[in-house]
RNA sequence: GGAGAGGUGGCAGAGUGGUCGAAUGCGCCGCACUCGAAAUGCGGUGUACGGGUAACCGUACCGUGGGUUCGAAUCCCACCCUCUCCGCCA
């Protein structure tokens, strides 16, 4: 959600902001809309200026039992009313087209979000470890992951395309990654680890900006909630409708939660394997800060997500995204990719993106400066540290053995019970 | 799911048709007193939108949405949430 104040500033820079996202020019027509409405909403105020004084006068007129002016004010007032329900309902209807409008637009990009069209255009800025030399041809996870617990039969028979049953070993590595990540993220990485609902109110998807656009990649409930598809949307609206202490910021927050995704629009992509499922794990990372803290902490962010490769000993390269690549609520995102050598291939597995006030804008979540009287949005922002089923297929791939097998990684395996090998069945 | 009670400012808590954005207490901020502090006294202390260079002015908001009325925190209707008891359940 955007400040139409900053429209109606610059117009232009707004526009030319929003084009490198690919958005048409909005400026004209929402200033137009809001000329329209502040004019109608002046008019209403006077209107109701005046039916409250006359009303006032009415009650003083009656006190002192002058009956012929409270009847010659009562005349007014019906007056006035028979104006205001007109008047209300044109406010109403063009405030509510002005939210509408800005509601759908997406963030502007940061000044230092290269120009791009897609995925294409997205800039490396650092890689990190050296891709192992097989002596054989490295498999697919996909390939692997069957003999070692990942049933993809099972979870298609059970729940249909895009939905896999772990078992065994295989299991035991997904919790152990699970576990590692969220350990670290509380432990070294300084967020508190929250426990989130899963299901959540039309208003909590609106506040982080899966509605109203993006509904059709959410699973709604029959009681008309949605599951999340990330924990960023309970952890994010955990502050919202809030003025908060300017002393409780940075707040930092991290979860494991499931994330339940309908890949709308993925239809025969990633089909195979555990890339792309309706639900997987991911521990996530929140934090609302200040706006002058935000640029730190999304590098801090970042560098927490990246830890958790680091430990694993996992190839990877950072990508700064283009601006036609970013997701809506962004103003500056990186994603990390892993290294996938049966794939031959980086694959993203962790997002972090710094959303600046258009989030908190959309939640009205505000903090107030010290010694200021005014109350100014936070910023917030969010990353996966990291999305647990990409970590394990990452682990698959990258500690397999020619017979099948997968080597456990050093860091897991105190979380193991002794197993220091995934041995095919 | 059944029965009952309740939702008012940062908190506690008054207010049942008019001058109530709302008593009082606590908290917080400022000032006075003091060498300093405590205590005490005085003043101030919600949010949003609109207008204004500003001081300031106006409008709306007492869970949410409707309604009655010249006028609603107060009356009526619906919904949401919280609490207590019972049932059920992990």
């Amino acid at each position: 959600m955007h400040d139409i104040r900053l429209i109606r500033d610059d117009p232009a820079a707004f526009d030319a902001a929003l084009a490198r996202r690919g958005v048409e020019a909005v400026s004209a027509r929402i200033l137009a809309l809001d000329e329209y409405r502040r004019g109608v909403a002046t008019r209403l105020q006077e209107a109701q200026n005046r039916r409250n004084e006359a009303s006032k006068s009415i009650g003083t007129a009656m006190g002192k039992g002058d009956k012929d002016t409270a009847e010659a004010l009562k005349a007014e007032v019906a007056q006035i009313k028979d104006l205001l329900p007109a008047l209300e309902a044109d406010e109403r209807q063009h405030d509510e087209a002005i939210r509408a409008e800005l509601a759908r637009l997406p963030n502007l990009p940061a000044a230092d979000v290269p120009e791009g069209a897609d995925e294409s255009d997205n800039v490396e800025v650092a890689r990190w470890g050296t891709p192992r030399e097989f002596a054989f041809t490295a498999k697919e996870h996909a390939d692997i992951g069957p003999a070692l617990g990942l049933d993809f039969e099972t979870g298609a028979a059970i729940s249909g395309a895009r939905f896999t049953f772990l078992r065994g070993q295989v299991a035991r590595l997904h919790r152990a990654l699970a576990q590692f990540m969220l350990d670290t993220q509380v432990d070294t990485h300084g967020y508190t680890e929250c426990a989130p609902p899963l299901l959540v109110k039309d208003d909590a998807a609106f506040g982080t900006g899966q509605l109203p656009k993006f509904a059709e990649d959410l699973f709604r409930t029959t009681d008309g909630r949605w599951l999340i598809p990330t924990s960023e949307v309970s952890l994010t609206n955990s502050v919202r409708e809030q003025i908060m202490g300017a002393d409780t910021l940075p707040l930092r927050m991290t979860a494991l939660t499931p994330c339940f995704r309908s890949e709308a629009g993925a239809a025969g992509r990633d089909t195979r394997g555990f890339i792309r499922q309706h639900q997987f794990e991911k521990v996530e990372l929140v934090t609302v800060c200040k706006p002058e803290e935000s640029a730190a902490e999304h590098e801090r962010m970042v560098a927490a997500a990246e830890s958790i490769l680091k430990a694993l000993e996992l190839p990877y390269r950072k990508m700064l995204l283009s601006a036609g690549d970013m997701g809506a609520s962004a103003r500056k995102t990186f994603d990390l990719e892993v290294w996938l050598p049966g794939q031959a291939a980086y694959r993203e597995i962790s997002s972090v993106s710094n959303c600046g006030d258009w989030q908190a804008r959309r939640m009205n979540t505000r903090f107030k400066p010290e010694g200021s009287k005014k109350t100014e949005f936070v910023h917030t922002l969010n990353g996966s540290g990291l999305a647990v089923g990409r970590t394990l297929v990452a682990v698959l791939e990258n500690y397999q053995d020619e017979d099948g097998s997968v080597r456990v990684p050093e860091v897991l395996k105190a979380r193991m019970g002794g197993i220091e090998r995934l041995v095919p069945a």
